[in-house]
RNA sequence: GGGAGAAUUCCCGAGCGGCCAAAGGGGGCAGACUGUAAAUCUGUUGUCAACGACUUCGGUGGUUCGAAUCCACCUUCUCCCA
């Protein structure tokens, strides 16, 4: 009980995309005095705002969004820094009394942060992966992976060789820090958490929905500009994380003059509903969720409602009121 | 009106007498996930009382021990000459 006191409360958004993260968030956080901690690989970049369907200065409504908007497209992001950057934030809104809502779609992000995974400082690591992809090119996949089972079998057991990045780096990482990839994982979870979370997924009991969603948010897109969003993006040409981005590389066929743009579109929300379908597997697993079925309330207030009254129901607030 | 060809499982598409519930891809569904995660990867996909059984390859009939595969007719579609 007296651990629960001194975590910071923490309420969570996730879902996947087109659920209405953005708008139940910002409903959310105006009833509850929250400021908005986003947790999205994407929206963390300047000049994809169309693709990654960032939220935008009227839809904020005024709630405070952080980690949104502030990295150049050419900047590589990762998991680690997220983590640095969302406690920082996290540690500012709290410090100022108010409340934290992390919002995104990026499950890693979420989990990571929240399940305190701790990421050590490592030293750089281009020479060892430029040696190890050199090695890969030589003597194929099949010896590397050889070569990790002799290392560290449990994690080759996790991993499948097909997964040539994982087996990559699980490698890499052992020569980073000459340490089993399967023993610094333990480690990274031996922290305990310093929030107090409640989880809410955005869900849809018909998937069609979501799926409809998806396809006609696609085509308000490109009514909104996202050809020439792409055109600009790819001028940069940037090949780091923000290259990910499902928006822009669908676009590419299509400026390169190979596919027309109602193919472009299709690609697009196909694409666009595989991620929906991964991030939903990724959510799935996690047992204290509290799944909202946007699709059994009448409206996003009841749905505000739903969250606020379970919130009400949880401790998460209660013991820091009972320290004040 | 004449000629050529095609119809395959949710879709595209292989198969051309047994090894075919039928390659491959797409889509769907399920899953994994620790430093690029909107990424990367895996499994599954006719039905069932399910290590076996049953119903499928436009329709009907036939040839054969045996047909998605051969023959006849029918239906639909495509193309070419009119």
């Amino acid at each position: 009980m007296s651990e629960v006191i001194n975590k910071i409360p923490v309420i969570s958004v996730v879902g996947p995309t087109a659920s209405g993260k953005t708008a139940f968030s910002v409903a959310l956080a105006k009833r509850i005095g929250a400021e908005i901690v986003s947790a999205d690989s994407m929206q963390i970049y300047k000049g994809m705002d169309i693709a990654s369907a960032k939220p935008t200065r009227e839809e904020m409504q005024g709630v405070p969004h952080h980690l949104i908007d502030f990295l150049e497209p050419s900047e590589a992001y990762s998991v680690a820094r997220y983590i640095k950057d969302a406690t920082e934030a996290i540690k500012d809104i709290h410090s100022r009394g108010k409340k934290v809502i992390i919002c995104g779609g990026t499950g890693l992000y979420v989990d990571s942060l929240l399940g305190n995974i701790v990421f050590d400082e490592q030293p750089d690591n281009t020479e060892v992966r430029n040696k190890l992809r050199l090695r890969r090119e030589k003597d194929g996949i099949e010896a590397i992976y050889r070569e990790l089972q002799e290392i560290d079998p449990e994690t080759a057991d996790t991993l499948h060789i097909n997964n040539e990045g994982r087996v990559l780096r699980a490698l890499e990482t052992y020569y980073l820090t000459g340490e089993k990839p399967s023993v610094l994982r333990a480690r990274s979870r031996s922290v305990p958490t310093p929030y107090n979370s409640l989880y809410f997924c955005l869900n849809y009991k018909d998937r069609e929905i979501l799926y409809d969603r998806i396809n006609r948010r696609v085509d308000i897109m490109i009514e909104n500009g996202l050809v020439e969003e792409a055109r600009e993006y790819f001028s940069l040409s940037p090949e780091n994380t923000s290259a990910q981005a499902i928006g822009h590389k669908e676009i590419a066929g299509y400026l390169r003059g190979e596919i027309t743009l109602r193919e472009a579109a299709d690609n697009l929300k196909k694409a666009t509903r595989h991620y929906a379908k991964r991030q939903l597997t990724w959510f799935r697993r996690n047992e204290n969720i509290h799944n909202i079925y946007c699709d059994t309330f009448e409206n996003s207030e009841k749905m505000v409602d739903y969250a606020v009254g379970i919130i009400e129901n949880s401790e998460i607030y209660k013991a820091g009121e009972a320290l004040e």
